[in-house]
RNA sequence: GGGUAGGUACCGAAGCGGUCAAACGGGUCAGACUGUAAAUCUGAUGGCAUAGCCUUCGGAGGUUCGAAUCCUCCCCUGCCCA
């Protein structure tokens, strides 16, 4: 019996499942013995690059890898891109092009980089372009010929669509098939990904096996649900914290996530331990705007710093508690001294149209210089030293003549 | 190829000749309240020169005083049969 790696545990923090565990604390241990790094995998997909808390999720697990001396590859899907993964309700996305799919890889890079060691010795990163777009024809038909209907169709988000009569188009299916092939053209030792990828990532073990390699080990991370507490945090659904957002941001969507969703958050997001999160998350022992508040503050310290994340605190507790002006208030300027409460509105781009700020006025959301306006047809003026436009809790902003 | 059921606003889903800018739910926005941009409650949610008018119900035509609703053709999707 090898002896269980003492780093496992703190390793695997957080995750969802592992298959299997045995084989990783084998592969871990011929690791070491040989000072031979482990190939870790994970693919993404570029046809929509912005990093967001969801997938620092598994790049956190990924750099834990990676700061045992192992090999982070990343797969930057840009042949898979073309087919979409057929995740949910997804359809068919829209062919990149080239330029894109440099841009957005670009971008990802430069992203992933701020939760993993951008170190060429612990950092790889191929295109799944390298080898399948070599592949002819009739390599395909070999690689699927290795599934059958009935397998596929035991992934849940297949098994879903089908039964409830929705289209699924056989291209789809070739999406866990290429990603299969990717573990085998890298020589995967380690795949992680989200429970949602788990099936794609155990036909990697599958192609592995029939290609006389070691099957890779999979590891799934829970998918972290997104700021409406329920949908997973994607960037379609605008439900997501990005990794380049700035630090009020970050810290004001982490206050507006539902009560019910902080034990997640701090369990995947944070190392608070276990035990504290319990605390934290019990209202009879915590008020919940202090979870929350300490929940915002690690998020931005991790990627902005101390300081920021003090800041970010500070500002939205003026803001949002106290009532204050933001402290970076925009000013914008307006042509003439003279404007409608509607125009103006739309000048500044707080109601699309005349019936939005029509509505918003009626509804009692408007107000100037913290006067509150219920006449639409109010006229304002402009005065020297500028207006301050307020449109409810959170829009607001300085107009000045210009 | 045959049969059959569908395509409705941001999403889901009613409506099946006028009273339909289109029920209901979700989302979103606003207000109240509060413990925060949480929860809850209330309201709003196509556009415009807003008691009126204009443009929407897969697409193009047609019938009718009048169509999301009826007819024709086309496009797309599910299911059953082959």
């Amino acid at each position: 019996m090898p002896e269980s790696d003492p780093d496992i545990d703190s390793l695997l923090r957080g995750t969802a499942a592992v298959y299997t565990r045995e084989e990783l604390e084998r592969k871990l241990a011929a690791s070491r013995k040989s000072g031979n790094p482990l190939r870790v995998k994970l693919g993404l997909d570029p046809s929509s690059p912005d990093i967001h808390l969801g997938h620092t999720v598994v790049l956190g697990l990924m750099r834990r890898f990676q700061d045992l001396g192992h090999v982070a590859v990343l797969i930057i899907g840009d042949y898979t891109a073309r087919i979409g993964d057929p995740t949910g309700k997804s359809k068919t996305r829209p062919m990149l092009t080239e330029q894109e799919i440099d841009a957005n890889a670009q971008t990802y890079l430069e992203q992933a980089t701020r939760v993993l060691d951008p170190d060429p010795s612990r950092l790889e990163v191929r295109r799944n372009s390298e080898w399948l777009s070599k592949l002819s024809f009739a390599d395909t038909i070999r690689l699927a010929s290795h599934m059958t209907v009935a397998r596929m169709l035991e992934r849940d988000t297949f098994e879903k669509r089908y039964k409830a009569g929705q289209p699924i188009s056989v291209h789809e299916f070739l999406y866990p098939i290429m990603q299969g092939w990717d573990s085998v053209c890298i020589n995967a030792d380690i795949e992680l990904g989200g429970t949602d990828q788990t099936f794609n990532n155990l036909i990697g073990r599958d192609f592995q096996i029939a290609n006389d390699q070691p099957p890779q080990i999979v590891i799934t991370m829970p998918i972290l649900r997104g700021l409406d507490g329920h949908e997973k945090m994607s960037k379609s659904l605008g439900n997501y914290i990005g990794v380049t957002e700035n630090p009020d941001e970050m810290f004001g969507k982490t206050m507006s996530i539902p009560d019910s969703l902080m034990a997640e958050w701090f369990t995947l997001c944070t190392t608070v331990d276990a035990d504290d999160v319990a605390v934290l998350c019990d209202s009879e022992k915590t008020h919940p705007r202090q979870a929350k508040e300490r929940l915002g503050r690690i998020i931005v310290e991790r990627f902005y710093g101390l300081d920021a994340a003090d800041h970010a605190a500070r500002e939205f507790a003026s803001r949002f508690r106290e009532g204050n002006l933001p402290s970076d208030l925009e000013t914008r300027q307006y042509a003439s001294n003279s404007a409608t409460i509607l125009d103006l509105m739309r000048e500044v781009g707080f109601a699309a149209s005349n019936s939005e700020a029509r509505r918003l006025v009626s509804q009692g959301a408007v107000s100037i210089n913290d006067e509150k306006i219920d006449d639409a047809a109010h006229a304002v003026s402009i005065t020297a030293e500028g207006i301050i436009l307020r449109v409810g809790k959170r829009r607001v902003c300085r107009i000045v003549r210009g």
